[in-house]
DNA sequence: TTTATTTTATTGATATATCAATTATATTTG
DNA sequence: CAAATATAATTGATATATCAATAAAATAAA
């Protein structure tokens, strides 16, 4: 085989993995109680609170399986309210409570540094770049 | 939030996630009984027969926990067998069965053309960009 | 309007990720 | 050498990913 390192899959690999521990560790340093991908899901029904799981799953690049439960332990956390809409009994009304707005508000900076840290000597052309280059990889793929 | 697709990172995450949905599907419609996290470590152990799990961990960008778990299915499976090594006893010699070798050559075209069709109207020159692009990205923050 | 189909979400099973604690062995140090 | 320390791997607990099966409700079709 090829070096492992000359395979671009596993540089995108390592890249998104060193990003998301790098990330983790700041938040759980900072002594906030909660997963990336618990935040992800939040912030998410924070910005549309009538969005589906079915649309919080494709938003988040996740299943629909995954998304019942990550959406359980917020609810279990108290971050999240969780009840049958009238007009479709098949969906969910999904409300950020009092704690759950805290919490986003206290991640904020931390999301903020985490990302300046990252791209830190990375110019905005090259983002274009990598935009453009990683969503042509996507769309061949898709 | 600035739009999710903004985000470089949620771009990273989505052409890997996309990336592995559909390397895995095509193994799988092949009728091809592996994981694609299965057979990257067993192609690390054909590659070197004398590497430690750590170091396999390492290469993979894996956990040596999961390693271990990993490692264990494909004992099962009987595409590994596992010897405790006499010069350091809480080392294994890890090698590969007959099937083992088999299940790695009945990948290698498969691992192929997923690449060639993700990579379709990607440029060496591209390539070489994300490389560098990526690779700083993970220094930044390692 | 009854039936068929589609949509939304849940649940179970299995694989993997991560962290912490533990075990066994090897190495270093006093 | 004995004790302390370091290393390799395992295990348990919890979170997430994926697939398949199922349930419940909404919508479309007969």
């Amino acid at each position: 085989m090829e070096k492992l390192n000359d395979i671009i899959f596993y540089s995108i690999e390592k890249s998104i993995k060193t990003y998301r521990q790098f990330a983790q560790k700041n938040i759980s340093k900072a002594g906030i109680e909660i997963t990336i991908d618990q935040w992800l899901v939040l912030k998410t029904i924070e910005e549309d609170n009538s969005i589906s799981q079915k649309d919080i799953a494709t938003k988040t690049f996740k299943d629909v399986a995954s998304i019942t439960r990550i959406i359980e332990l917020l609810v279990q956390k108290g971050y999240l309210s969780r009840n049958l809409k009238s007009q479709d009994r098949r969906r969910f009304d999904l409300t950020l409570t009092k704690e759950g707005n805290t919490i986003i508000d206290k991640m904020q900076p931390y999301i903020q540094i985490n990302r300046t840290q990252a791209l830190k000597n990375i110019t905005d052309e090259e983002i274009k770049n990598l935009h453009s280059i990683l969503s042509r990889i996507t769309a061949n793929i898709s």
